[in-house]
DNA sequence: TGCTAAACGAGACGGTACGTCATGTCTTTTA
DNA sequence: TAAAAGACATGACGTACCGTCTCGTTTAGCA
């Protein structure tokens, strides 16, 4: 059912990958196309058909390939002590990240691919974000044992309350993302909406 | 620059949005094409790339009819006196809507062209988020002088963490989006992160 | 069925039989492709597939519109009064025109679709082969009436003895095609194989 | 040069062969591929590419082994002393075959070929053309012996008077391909188109 | 009888062309 | 006289084969 990957050119493939991801900044998501990638790579088109089902998996792969290149070892959070501290470190970087045009249009791209296939999504889920998340995760339960976070608080919840409103303000543009935005959504999750008997 | 919109058949325009709408849910985004739009609208193709510049803007010209039709008046959140009721409320009913196999396919076209074309995202902030958005925050000020919410609260940011995991877990379906996720976001969001010297 | 004629671009047209007809002479019958043509004659392939079924039936067009071109009225074969010396004049121009370059490649291409392709075949029967053929018979039937042909003599057989061995030895190059050849062609055909009692 | 055809796997040849004779029978000379013979016959692309230049080459041999396979010794034609009976008897069974399903394709993608390929008519005329027109040959001459053919008849022009007709209404499909008319062809070869002075 | 070089099947590779579909512009026809 | 109908140049789609090129695996000839 897969192919054999046994006789796979890896030198076509990261070839591939690697024109993928640049195109992608070059030309942007929607004039992205094989025939461009193939040509960029210096390919056949078949070899792309051959190893990738959808244009979606291999800006995945893309991904992938630039994520192995860059971590040795799982993803961890920064772990002060503080997790105030720790976690407005974190989200100034990705929104510095976020405005990198480097990464922008390949992430948007990537973004879109995840919100229209199902599939690709699992494996995002699976491959991509779920390390990430359990990083963030793990931080969030030091922070628990620390007594800086409620005992009670659904951990996969609280990922969401902090990482969601950034990426959704950048994929949506609803507004200028800074790191002074970063540091409210910081507190403002940390603090709760409701005023608190005392303060701060 | 607008072409002359007097001499516009209206009944073309509307046959043209509803046709587009339609086939986002049959077909989905990624083989909606011009061509179809028209065949199916029984319009000259012509009669599109008069008026509207781009496929986004036709999807997001089919969003405004809907809402159009929909609403009388700008749009309002309950307020019953109690914020955590009417969140958890209309949070469901977000969710609901989400999961309606009706809305689906066309609200990710939405959100997808949203986050590629950034003259899209600004219309969709001015003209379509916009309004709900200022309800939202009407809210939330309804809510700050009876005392739920603290005062020293950024609005927008409030309603990024309320709305912001929700759209985010269905846009990148990074998990089930069901009511029980609501209502925890709703007290999750209220409460904070920290854990609170007096209970809830 | 067949697509409707009236807004077909005659230029468009020209250009591919005119195209077609180049490409032949100069890259020959085997590599002739649909694109080739599209390219050379500055037109889209979508217009050469919605106008013709095959690459065959191009070629078909491109030879009748030359034979179109050329041709003022049907075609006659000269009429001296002496067949014999007729039928040499008109084998020896066809024998050149097999051997002159420009020609011979179209012209292997055309053999060889309609070889393969039966309604090709009727097509050139009909309006490509048909006239000249008729033109071929009424020289014959002149020359029986002269008494220089036998009474009995089926033309078409009559047709087919002359100018078969002609197209035969040029299509299989199974020998030399000379104005010799011709000559012979012509005397023994007129003569047969069997001994006269009495000289020629 | 050639390769060295002793570790030649004879198995393989005829297998490729044979495979390319049965595919043109199935699918055609125009969809005959390299590829898919290879698949037919059990065999790798490249067991093909070693031992033939060409697609032709391929199918020019497969008609080499089946005449190989046929026969016993050089091909002789009939010579019960009458000419006219032998020619008849001989031309009609050529037309039989030409009519028969099994051999139609192939023998037109051979024709074909051999039409646009000078090399391969230069190989088709010495070793699968060549015995047979010998042997086509000798006939007219011990009919020449015989005193029942013109002493200064060309014997090659006289073979292609008789034969050319008949191959090339099959290959055209400029008529009917029938007994009679081979018939006709015969006779009016022997008589000749001119009026004889006294009867047949 | 065991070694070695070739021919072999398999099939990935960079390409070209296929025939189809959609794009956005243009012209023609119709209501 | 605007809009439907649809032809047009363009260009990408996904597929089929091309001819070349490794891969391991037979297989045959010599040593």
């Amino acid at each position: 059912m897969t192919p054999n990957t046994a006789r796979r050119n890896e030198t076509s493939r990261r070839a591939i990958l690697t024109a993928a991801f640049d195109l992608l900044q070059d030309v942007g998501y929607a004039k992205l196309s094989i025939e461009g990638i193939a040509a960029r790579a210096g390919v056949g088109k078949q070899t792309i058909y051959r190893w990738w089902p959808s244009k979606g998996a291999v800006i995945f792969d893309a991904f992938l390939l630039l994520s192995e290149a860059a971590e040795g070892g799982p993803p961890t959070l920064p772990d002060t002590g503080d997790l105030a501290t720790d976690l407005t470190l974190v989200l100034r970087a990705t929104v510095e990240e976020m405005n990198d045009p480097r990464y922008e249009q390949p992430m948007r791209a990537l973004a879109t691919e995840i919100a229209l296939d199902p599939e690709l999504a699992a494996a995002y889920a699976q491959r991509l974000d779920g390390p990430l998340r359990e990083a963030k995760r793990q931080r969030l339960r030091s922070a628990q044992r620390a007594g800086q976070l409620a005992e009670d608080v659904d951990l996969d919840v609280a990922v969401d309350m902090i990482w969601g409103p950034i990426l959704n303000r950048w994929l949506h543009r609803s507004g200028p993302l800074t790191a002074e935005y970063a540091d409210l959504v910081v507190s403002t999750a940390l603090n709760g909406l409701r005023p608190r008997r005392s303060g701060e």
